[in-house]
DNA sequence: GCCGTTTTCGGCCCGACTGTTTTCAGTCG
């Protein structure tokens, strides 16, 4: 049975083909199925099992017929044929940037160029020299390109984990050189996607050199690929790009909207905006000649008729006919965290990493902290905290500061003297020794919380579902957050479909770049939960939610 | 190839930047 993950590639690999065949508008539809089908909760095959393919977006009758197709044999006809037509290297093409549909069609069609390695060859032969549209420069910058692509094999998107600390340090330095009166971070970081593909980051500045100088003087920048009036791109020492932008304060809002997106959000906001005699475009919104709005999102959202749209849910996944109703349900935001059920003290603490830990909690307003003192490790190993260090912990409760004793155990089936006493709340995990998912649903002592699991490992969507299944059975919460321990945000979602609560973890121990509670929060945002749906979330006592 | 509270056909976001141009095409986000 073919992946989702496969089905989407190989949508992704028809519009790559259907792009050099220069077709026009084709390779976007076939994307965006690639993309619906990248966030779907559920296998296509249950989907399609239940005849609701067409309820994905995107897919209309044709690819309806070639998912199907898919499924049934793992092969699609049509791909075959157009792979038939197009030699396997001029896709490849594509890869290489500043390199897109147009040249790679000449090259082929014209040169007999079938590859990158021929385009080299082709290159030091001279045979691009005259070619219409190719000087020397651009000659050089290809070839500079092909090399480039060689060496990275195609830039991966980076982990939002990893870009999240270095994003944080850009703006801070922004911010603090005083070139910069606002700055934020917008496309998918904004969005809080897994993984994201660079940093947008868009300042309003009275000195759009200054601000570039600043940025580019960073040690985190490798080096400057472009810069114009109002942007400037580079290249940062991990590989990460960034484009820096500077606007206007009267156009942050538009341009914020603009640049968080997503692609399939904007379309939709924009064809809106048509239907409605408006346009919408980085600037602002306007009718006719006349400004309506553009200094902030929620007045350029207002203008179309929308309330404001949290970024996490711009995906293009109804959001937008939902706001057209009315305000969409708040979701859960930091200052909704009242506390964290389960956090690991390293091997080696001691009294001051607790004292350290108990003071970012009280730090930041919580009202708990889990400390696992005991459990098994991954590798099914015992650990136990010292018990004098565990003891000093829970020593400092107090009836508004509670420390639990968390233990955290094996999986199913539950063992005599599976559940320790002394203890507050069980955490049960996958371990080496029992790896499986539990069916034994008359847990004598449920867990609150199901931890470490995630798609991490290859083939993982069984056991994860399977573990989703046994927390909603018996009422636990299921951890979610960046790394491959965790639910990412589509597994949020489908937990979220299934009735179970999600827990966040808060990096209490973590700096102040840590990205763990920011990443594992827009997880649970992406997933649309609110307050209600996560476990160590709620409204603090004499507080009024908004 | 998809999509629709002004459409089942005629649209499909739009502006910056670069290089090679003498007015623009291609790429990118």
């Amino acid at each position: 049975m073919p992946s989702n993950a496969e089905a989407a590639e190989t949508f992704r690999t028809i519009a790559d083909l259907l792009d050099v065949l220069g077709e026009r508008f084709k390779p976007e539809a076939y994307r965006r199925v690639a993309r619906s089908i990248d966030s779907l909760t559920e296998d296509l095959a249950a989907i399609a099992a239940r005849g609701e393919l067409r309820s994905i977006p995107g897919v209309g009758d044709a690819i309806e017929e070639k998912i199907r197709e898919y499924l049934a044999s793992g092969r699609i006809g049509y791909l075959e044929r157009l792979q038939h037509d197009v030699p396997a290297g001029v896709a490849d093409l594509l890869r290489i940037p500043g390199l897109g549909p147009k040249s790679a069609r000449r090259f082929w069609t014209e040169l007999g160029i079938e590859g990158p390695a021929e385009l080299l060859a082709a290159i030091d032969a001279g045979r691009l020299n005259g070619v219409k549209g190719f000087g020397a420069k651009k000659i050089a910058q290809v070839r500079s390109a092909v090399d480039a692509a060689r060496a990275t094999a195609g830039t991966a998107r980076a982990p939002i984990e990893v870009a999240y600390p270095v994003a944080m340090r850009i703006v801070r330095a922004l911010r603090e050189a005083g070139v910069a009166d606002r700055v934020e971070v917008a496309g998918s970081f904004r969005r809080g996607r897994e993984t994201v593909g660079d940093l947008d980051i868009l300042v309003t500045s009275h000195n759009a050199t200054r601000a570039f100088d600043v940025f580019t003087a960073l040690p985190e920048v490798r080096e400057v690929r472009l810069r114009g009036g109002t942007k400037e791109t580079a290249i940062l020492t991990n590989g990460l790009q960034v484009d820096v932008r500077v606007v206007e304060p009267a156009s942050f809002g538009a341009a914020l909207q603009y640049f968080t997106g997503s692609k399939d959000h904007n379309v939709i906001v924009r064809t809106l905006a048509k239907d409605a005699g408006l346009r919408v475009n980085e600037y602002g919104v306007s009718r006719g000649e006349e400004r309506v709005a553009g200094a902030t999102e929620e007045e350029v959202y207002a203008a179309l008729g929308l309330a404001w749209i949290p970024p996490e849910l711009r995906e293009g996944r109804g959001e937008v006919e939902a706001a057209r109703k009315g305000p969409l349900p708040p979701l859960v935001q930091d200052r909704d965290l009242r506390g964290d059920l389960h956090v690991h003290l390293p091997d080696a603490s001691g009294a001051g990493e607790v004292d350290r830990l108990l003071g970012a909690a009280r730090h930041r307003g919580y009202a708990y902290v889990g400390v696992v003192g005991e459990g098994v490790t991954a590798d099914g190993k015992p650990f136990r905290l010292s018990e004098p260090v565990l003891a000093r912990a829970v020593k400092a409760s107090s009836p508004r500061f509670r420390v639990f004793r968390v233990a955290e155990v094996d999986g199913l089936p539950p063992e005599e003297g599976d559940a320790p006493s002394g203890v507050d709340l069980l955490v049960r995990r996958p371990t080496a020794r029992h790896p499986g998912v539990p069916t034994d649903t008359e847990d004598p002592r449920p867990p609150a919380v199901v931890a470490h699991i995630g798609a991490g490992t290859p083939d993982a969507g069984t056991a994860v579902r399977g573990w989703i299944a046994y927390a909603a059975k018996v009422g636990a919460a299921v951890e979610v957050g960046p790394g491959p321990d965790r639910l990412d945000s589509t597994w949020a979602r489908y937990a979220r479909e299934q009735g179970v609560r999600l827990a966040i973890p808060t990096g209490l121990l973590g700096s102040g770049e840590d990205p763990t509670c920011p990443v594992s929060l827009a997880f649970a945002r992406r997933a649309g939960a609110q307050v209600a749906d996560v476990a160590n979330a709620g409204v603090a006592a004499g507080a009024k939610r908004k």
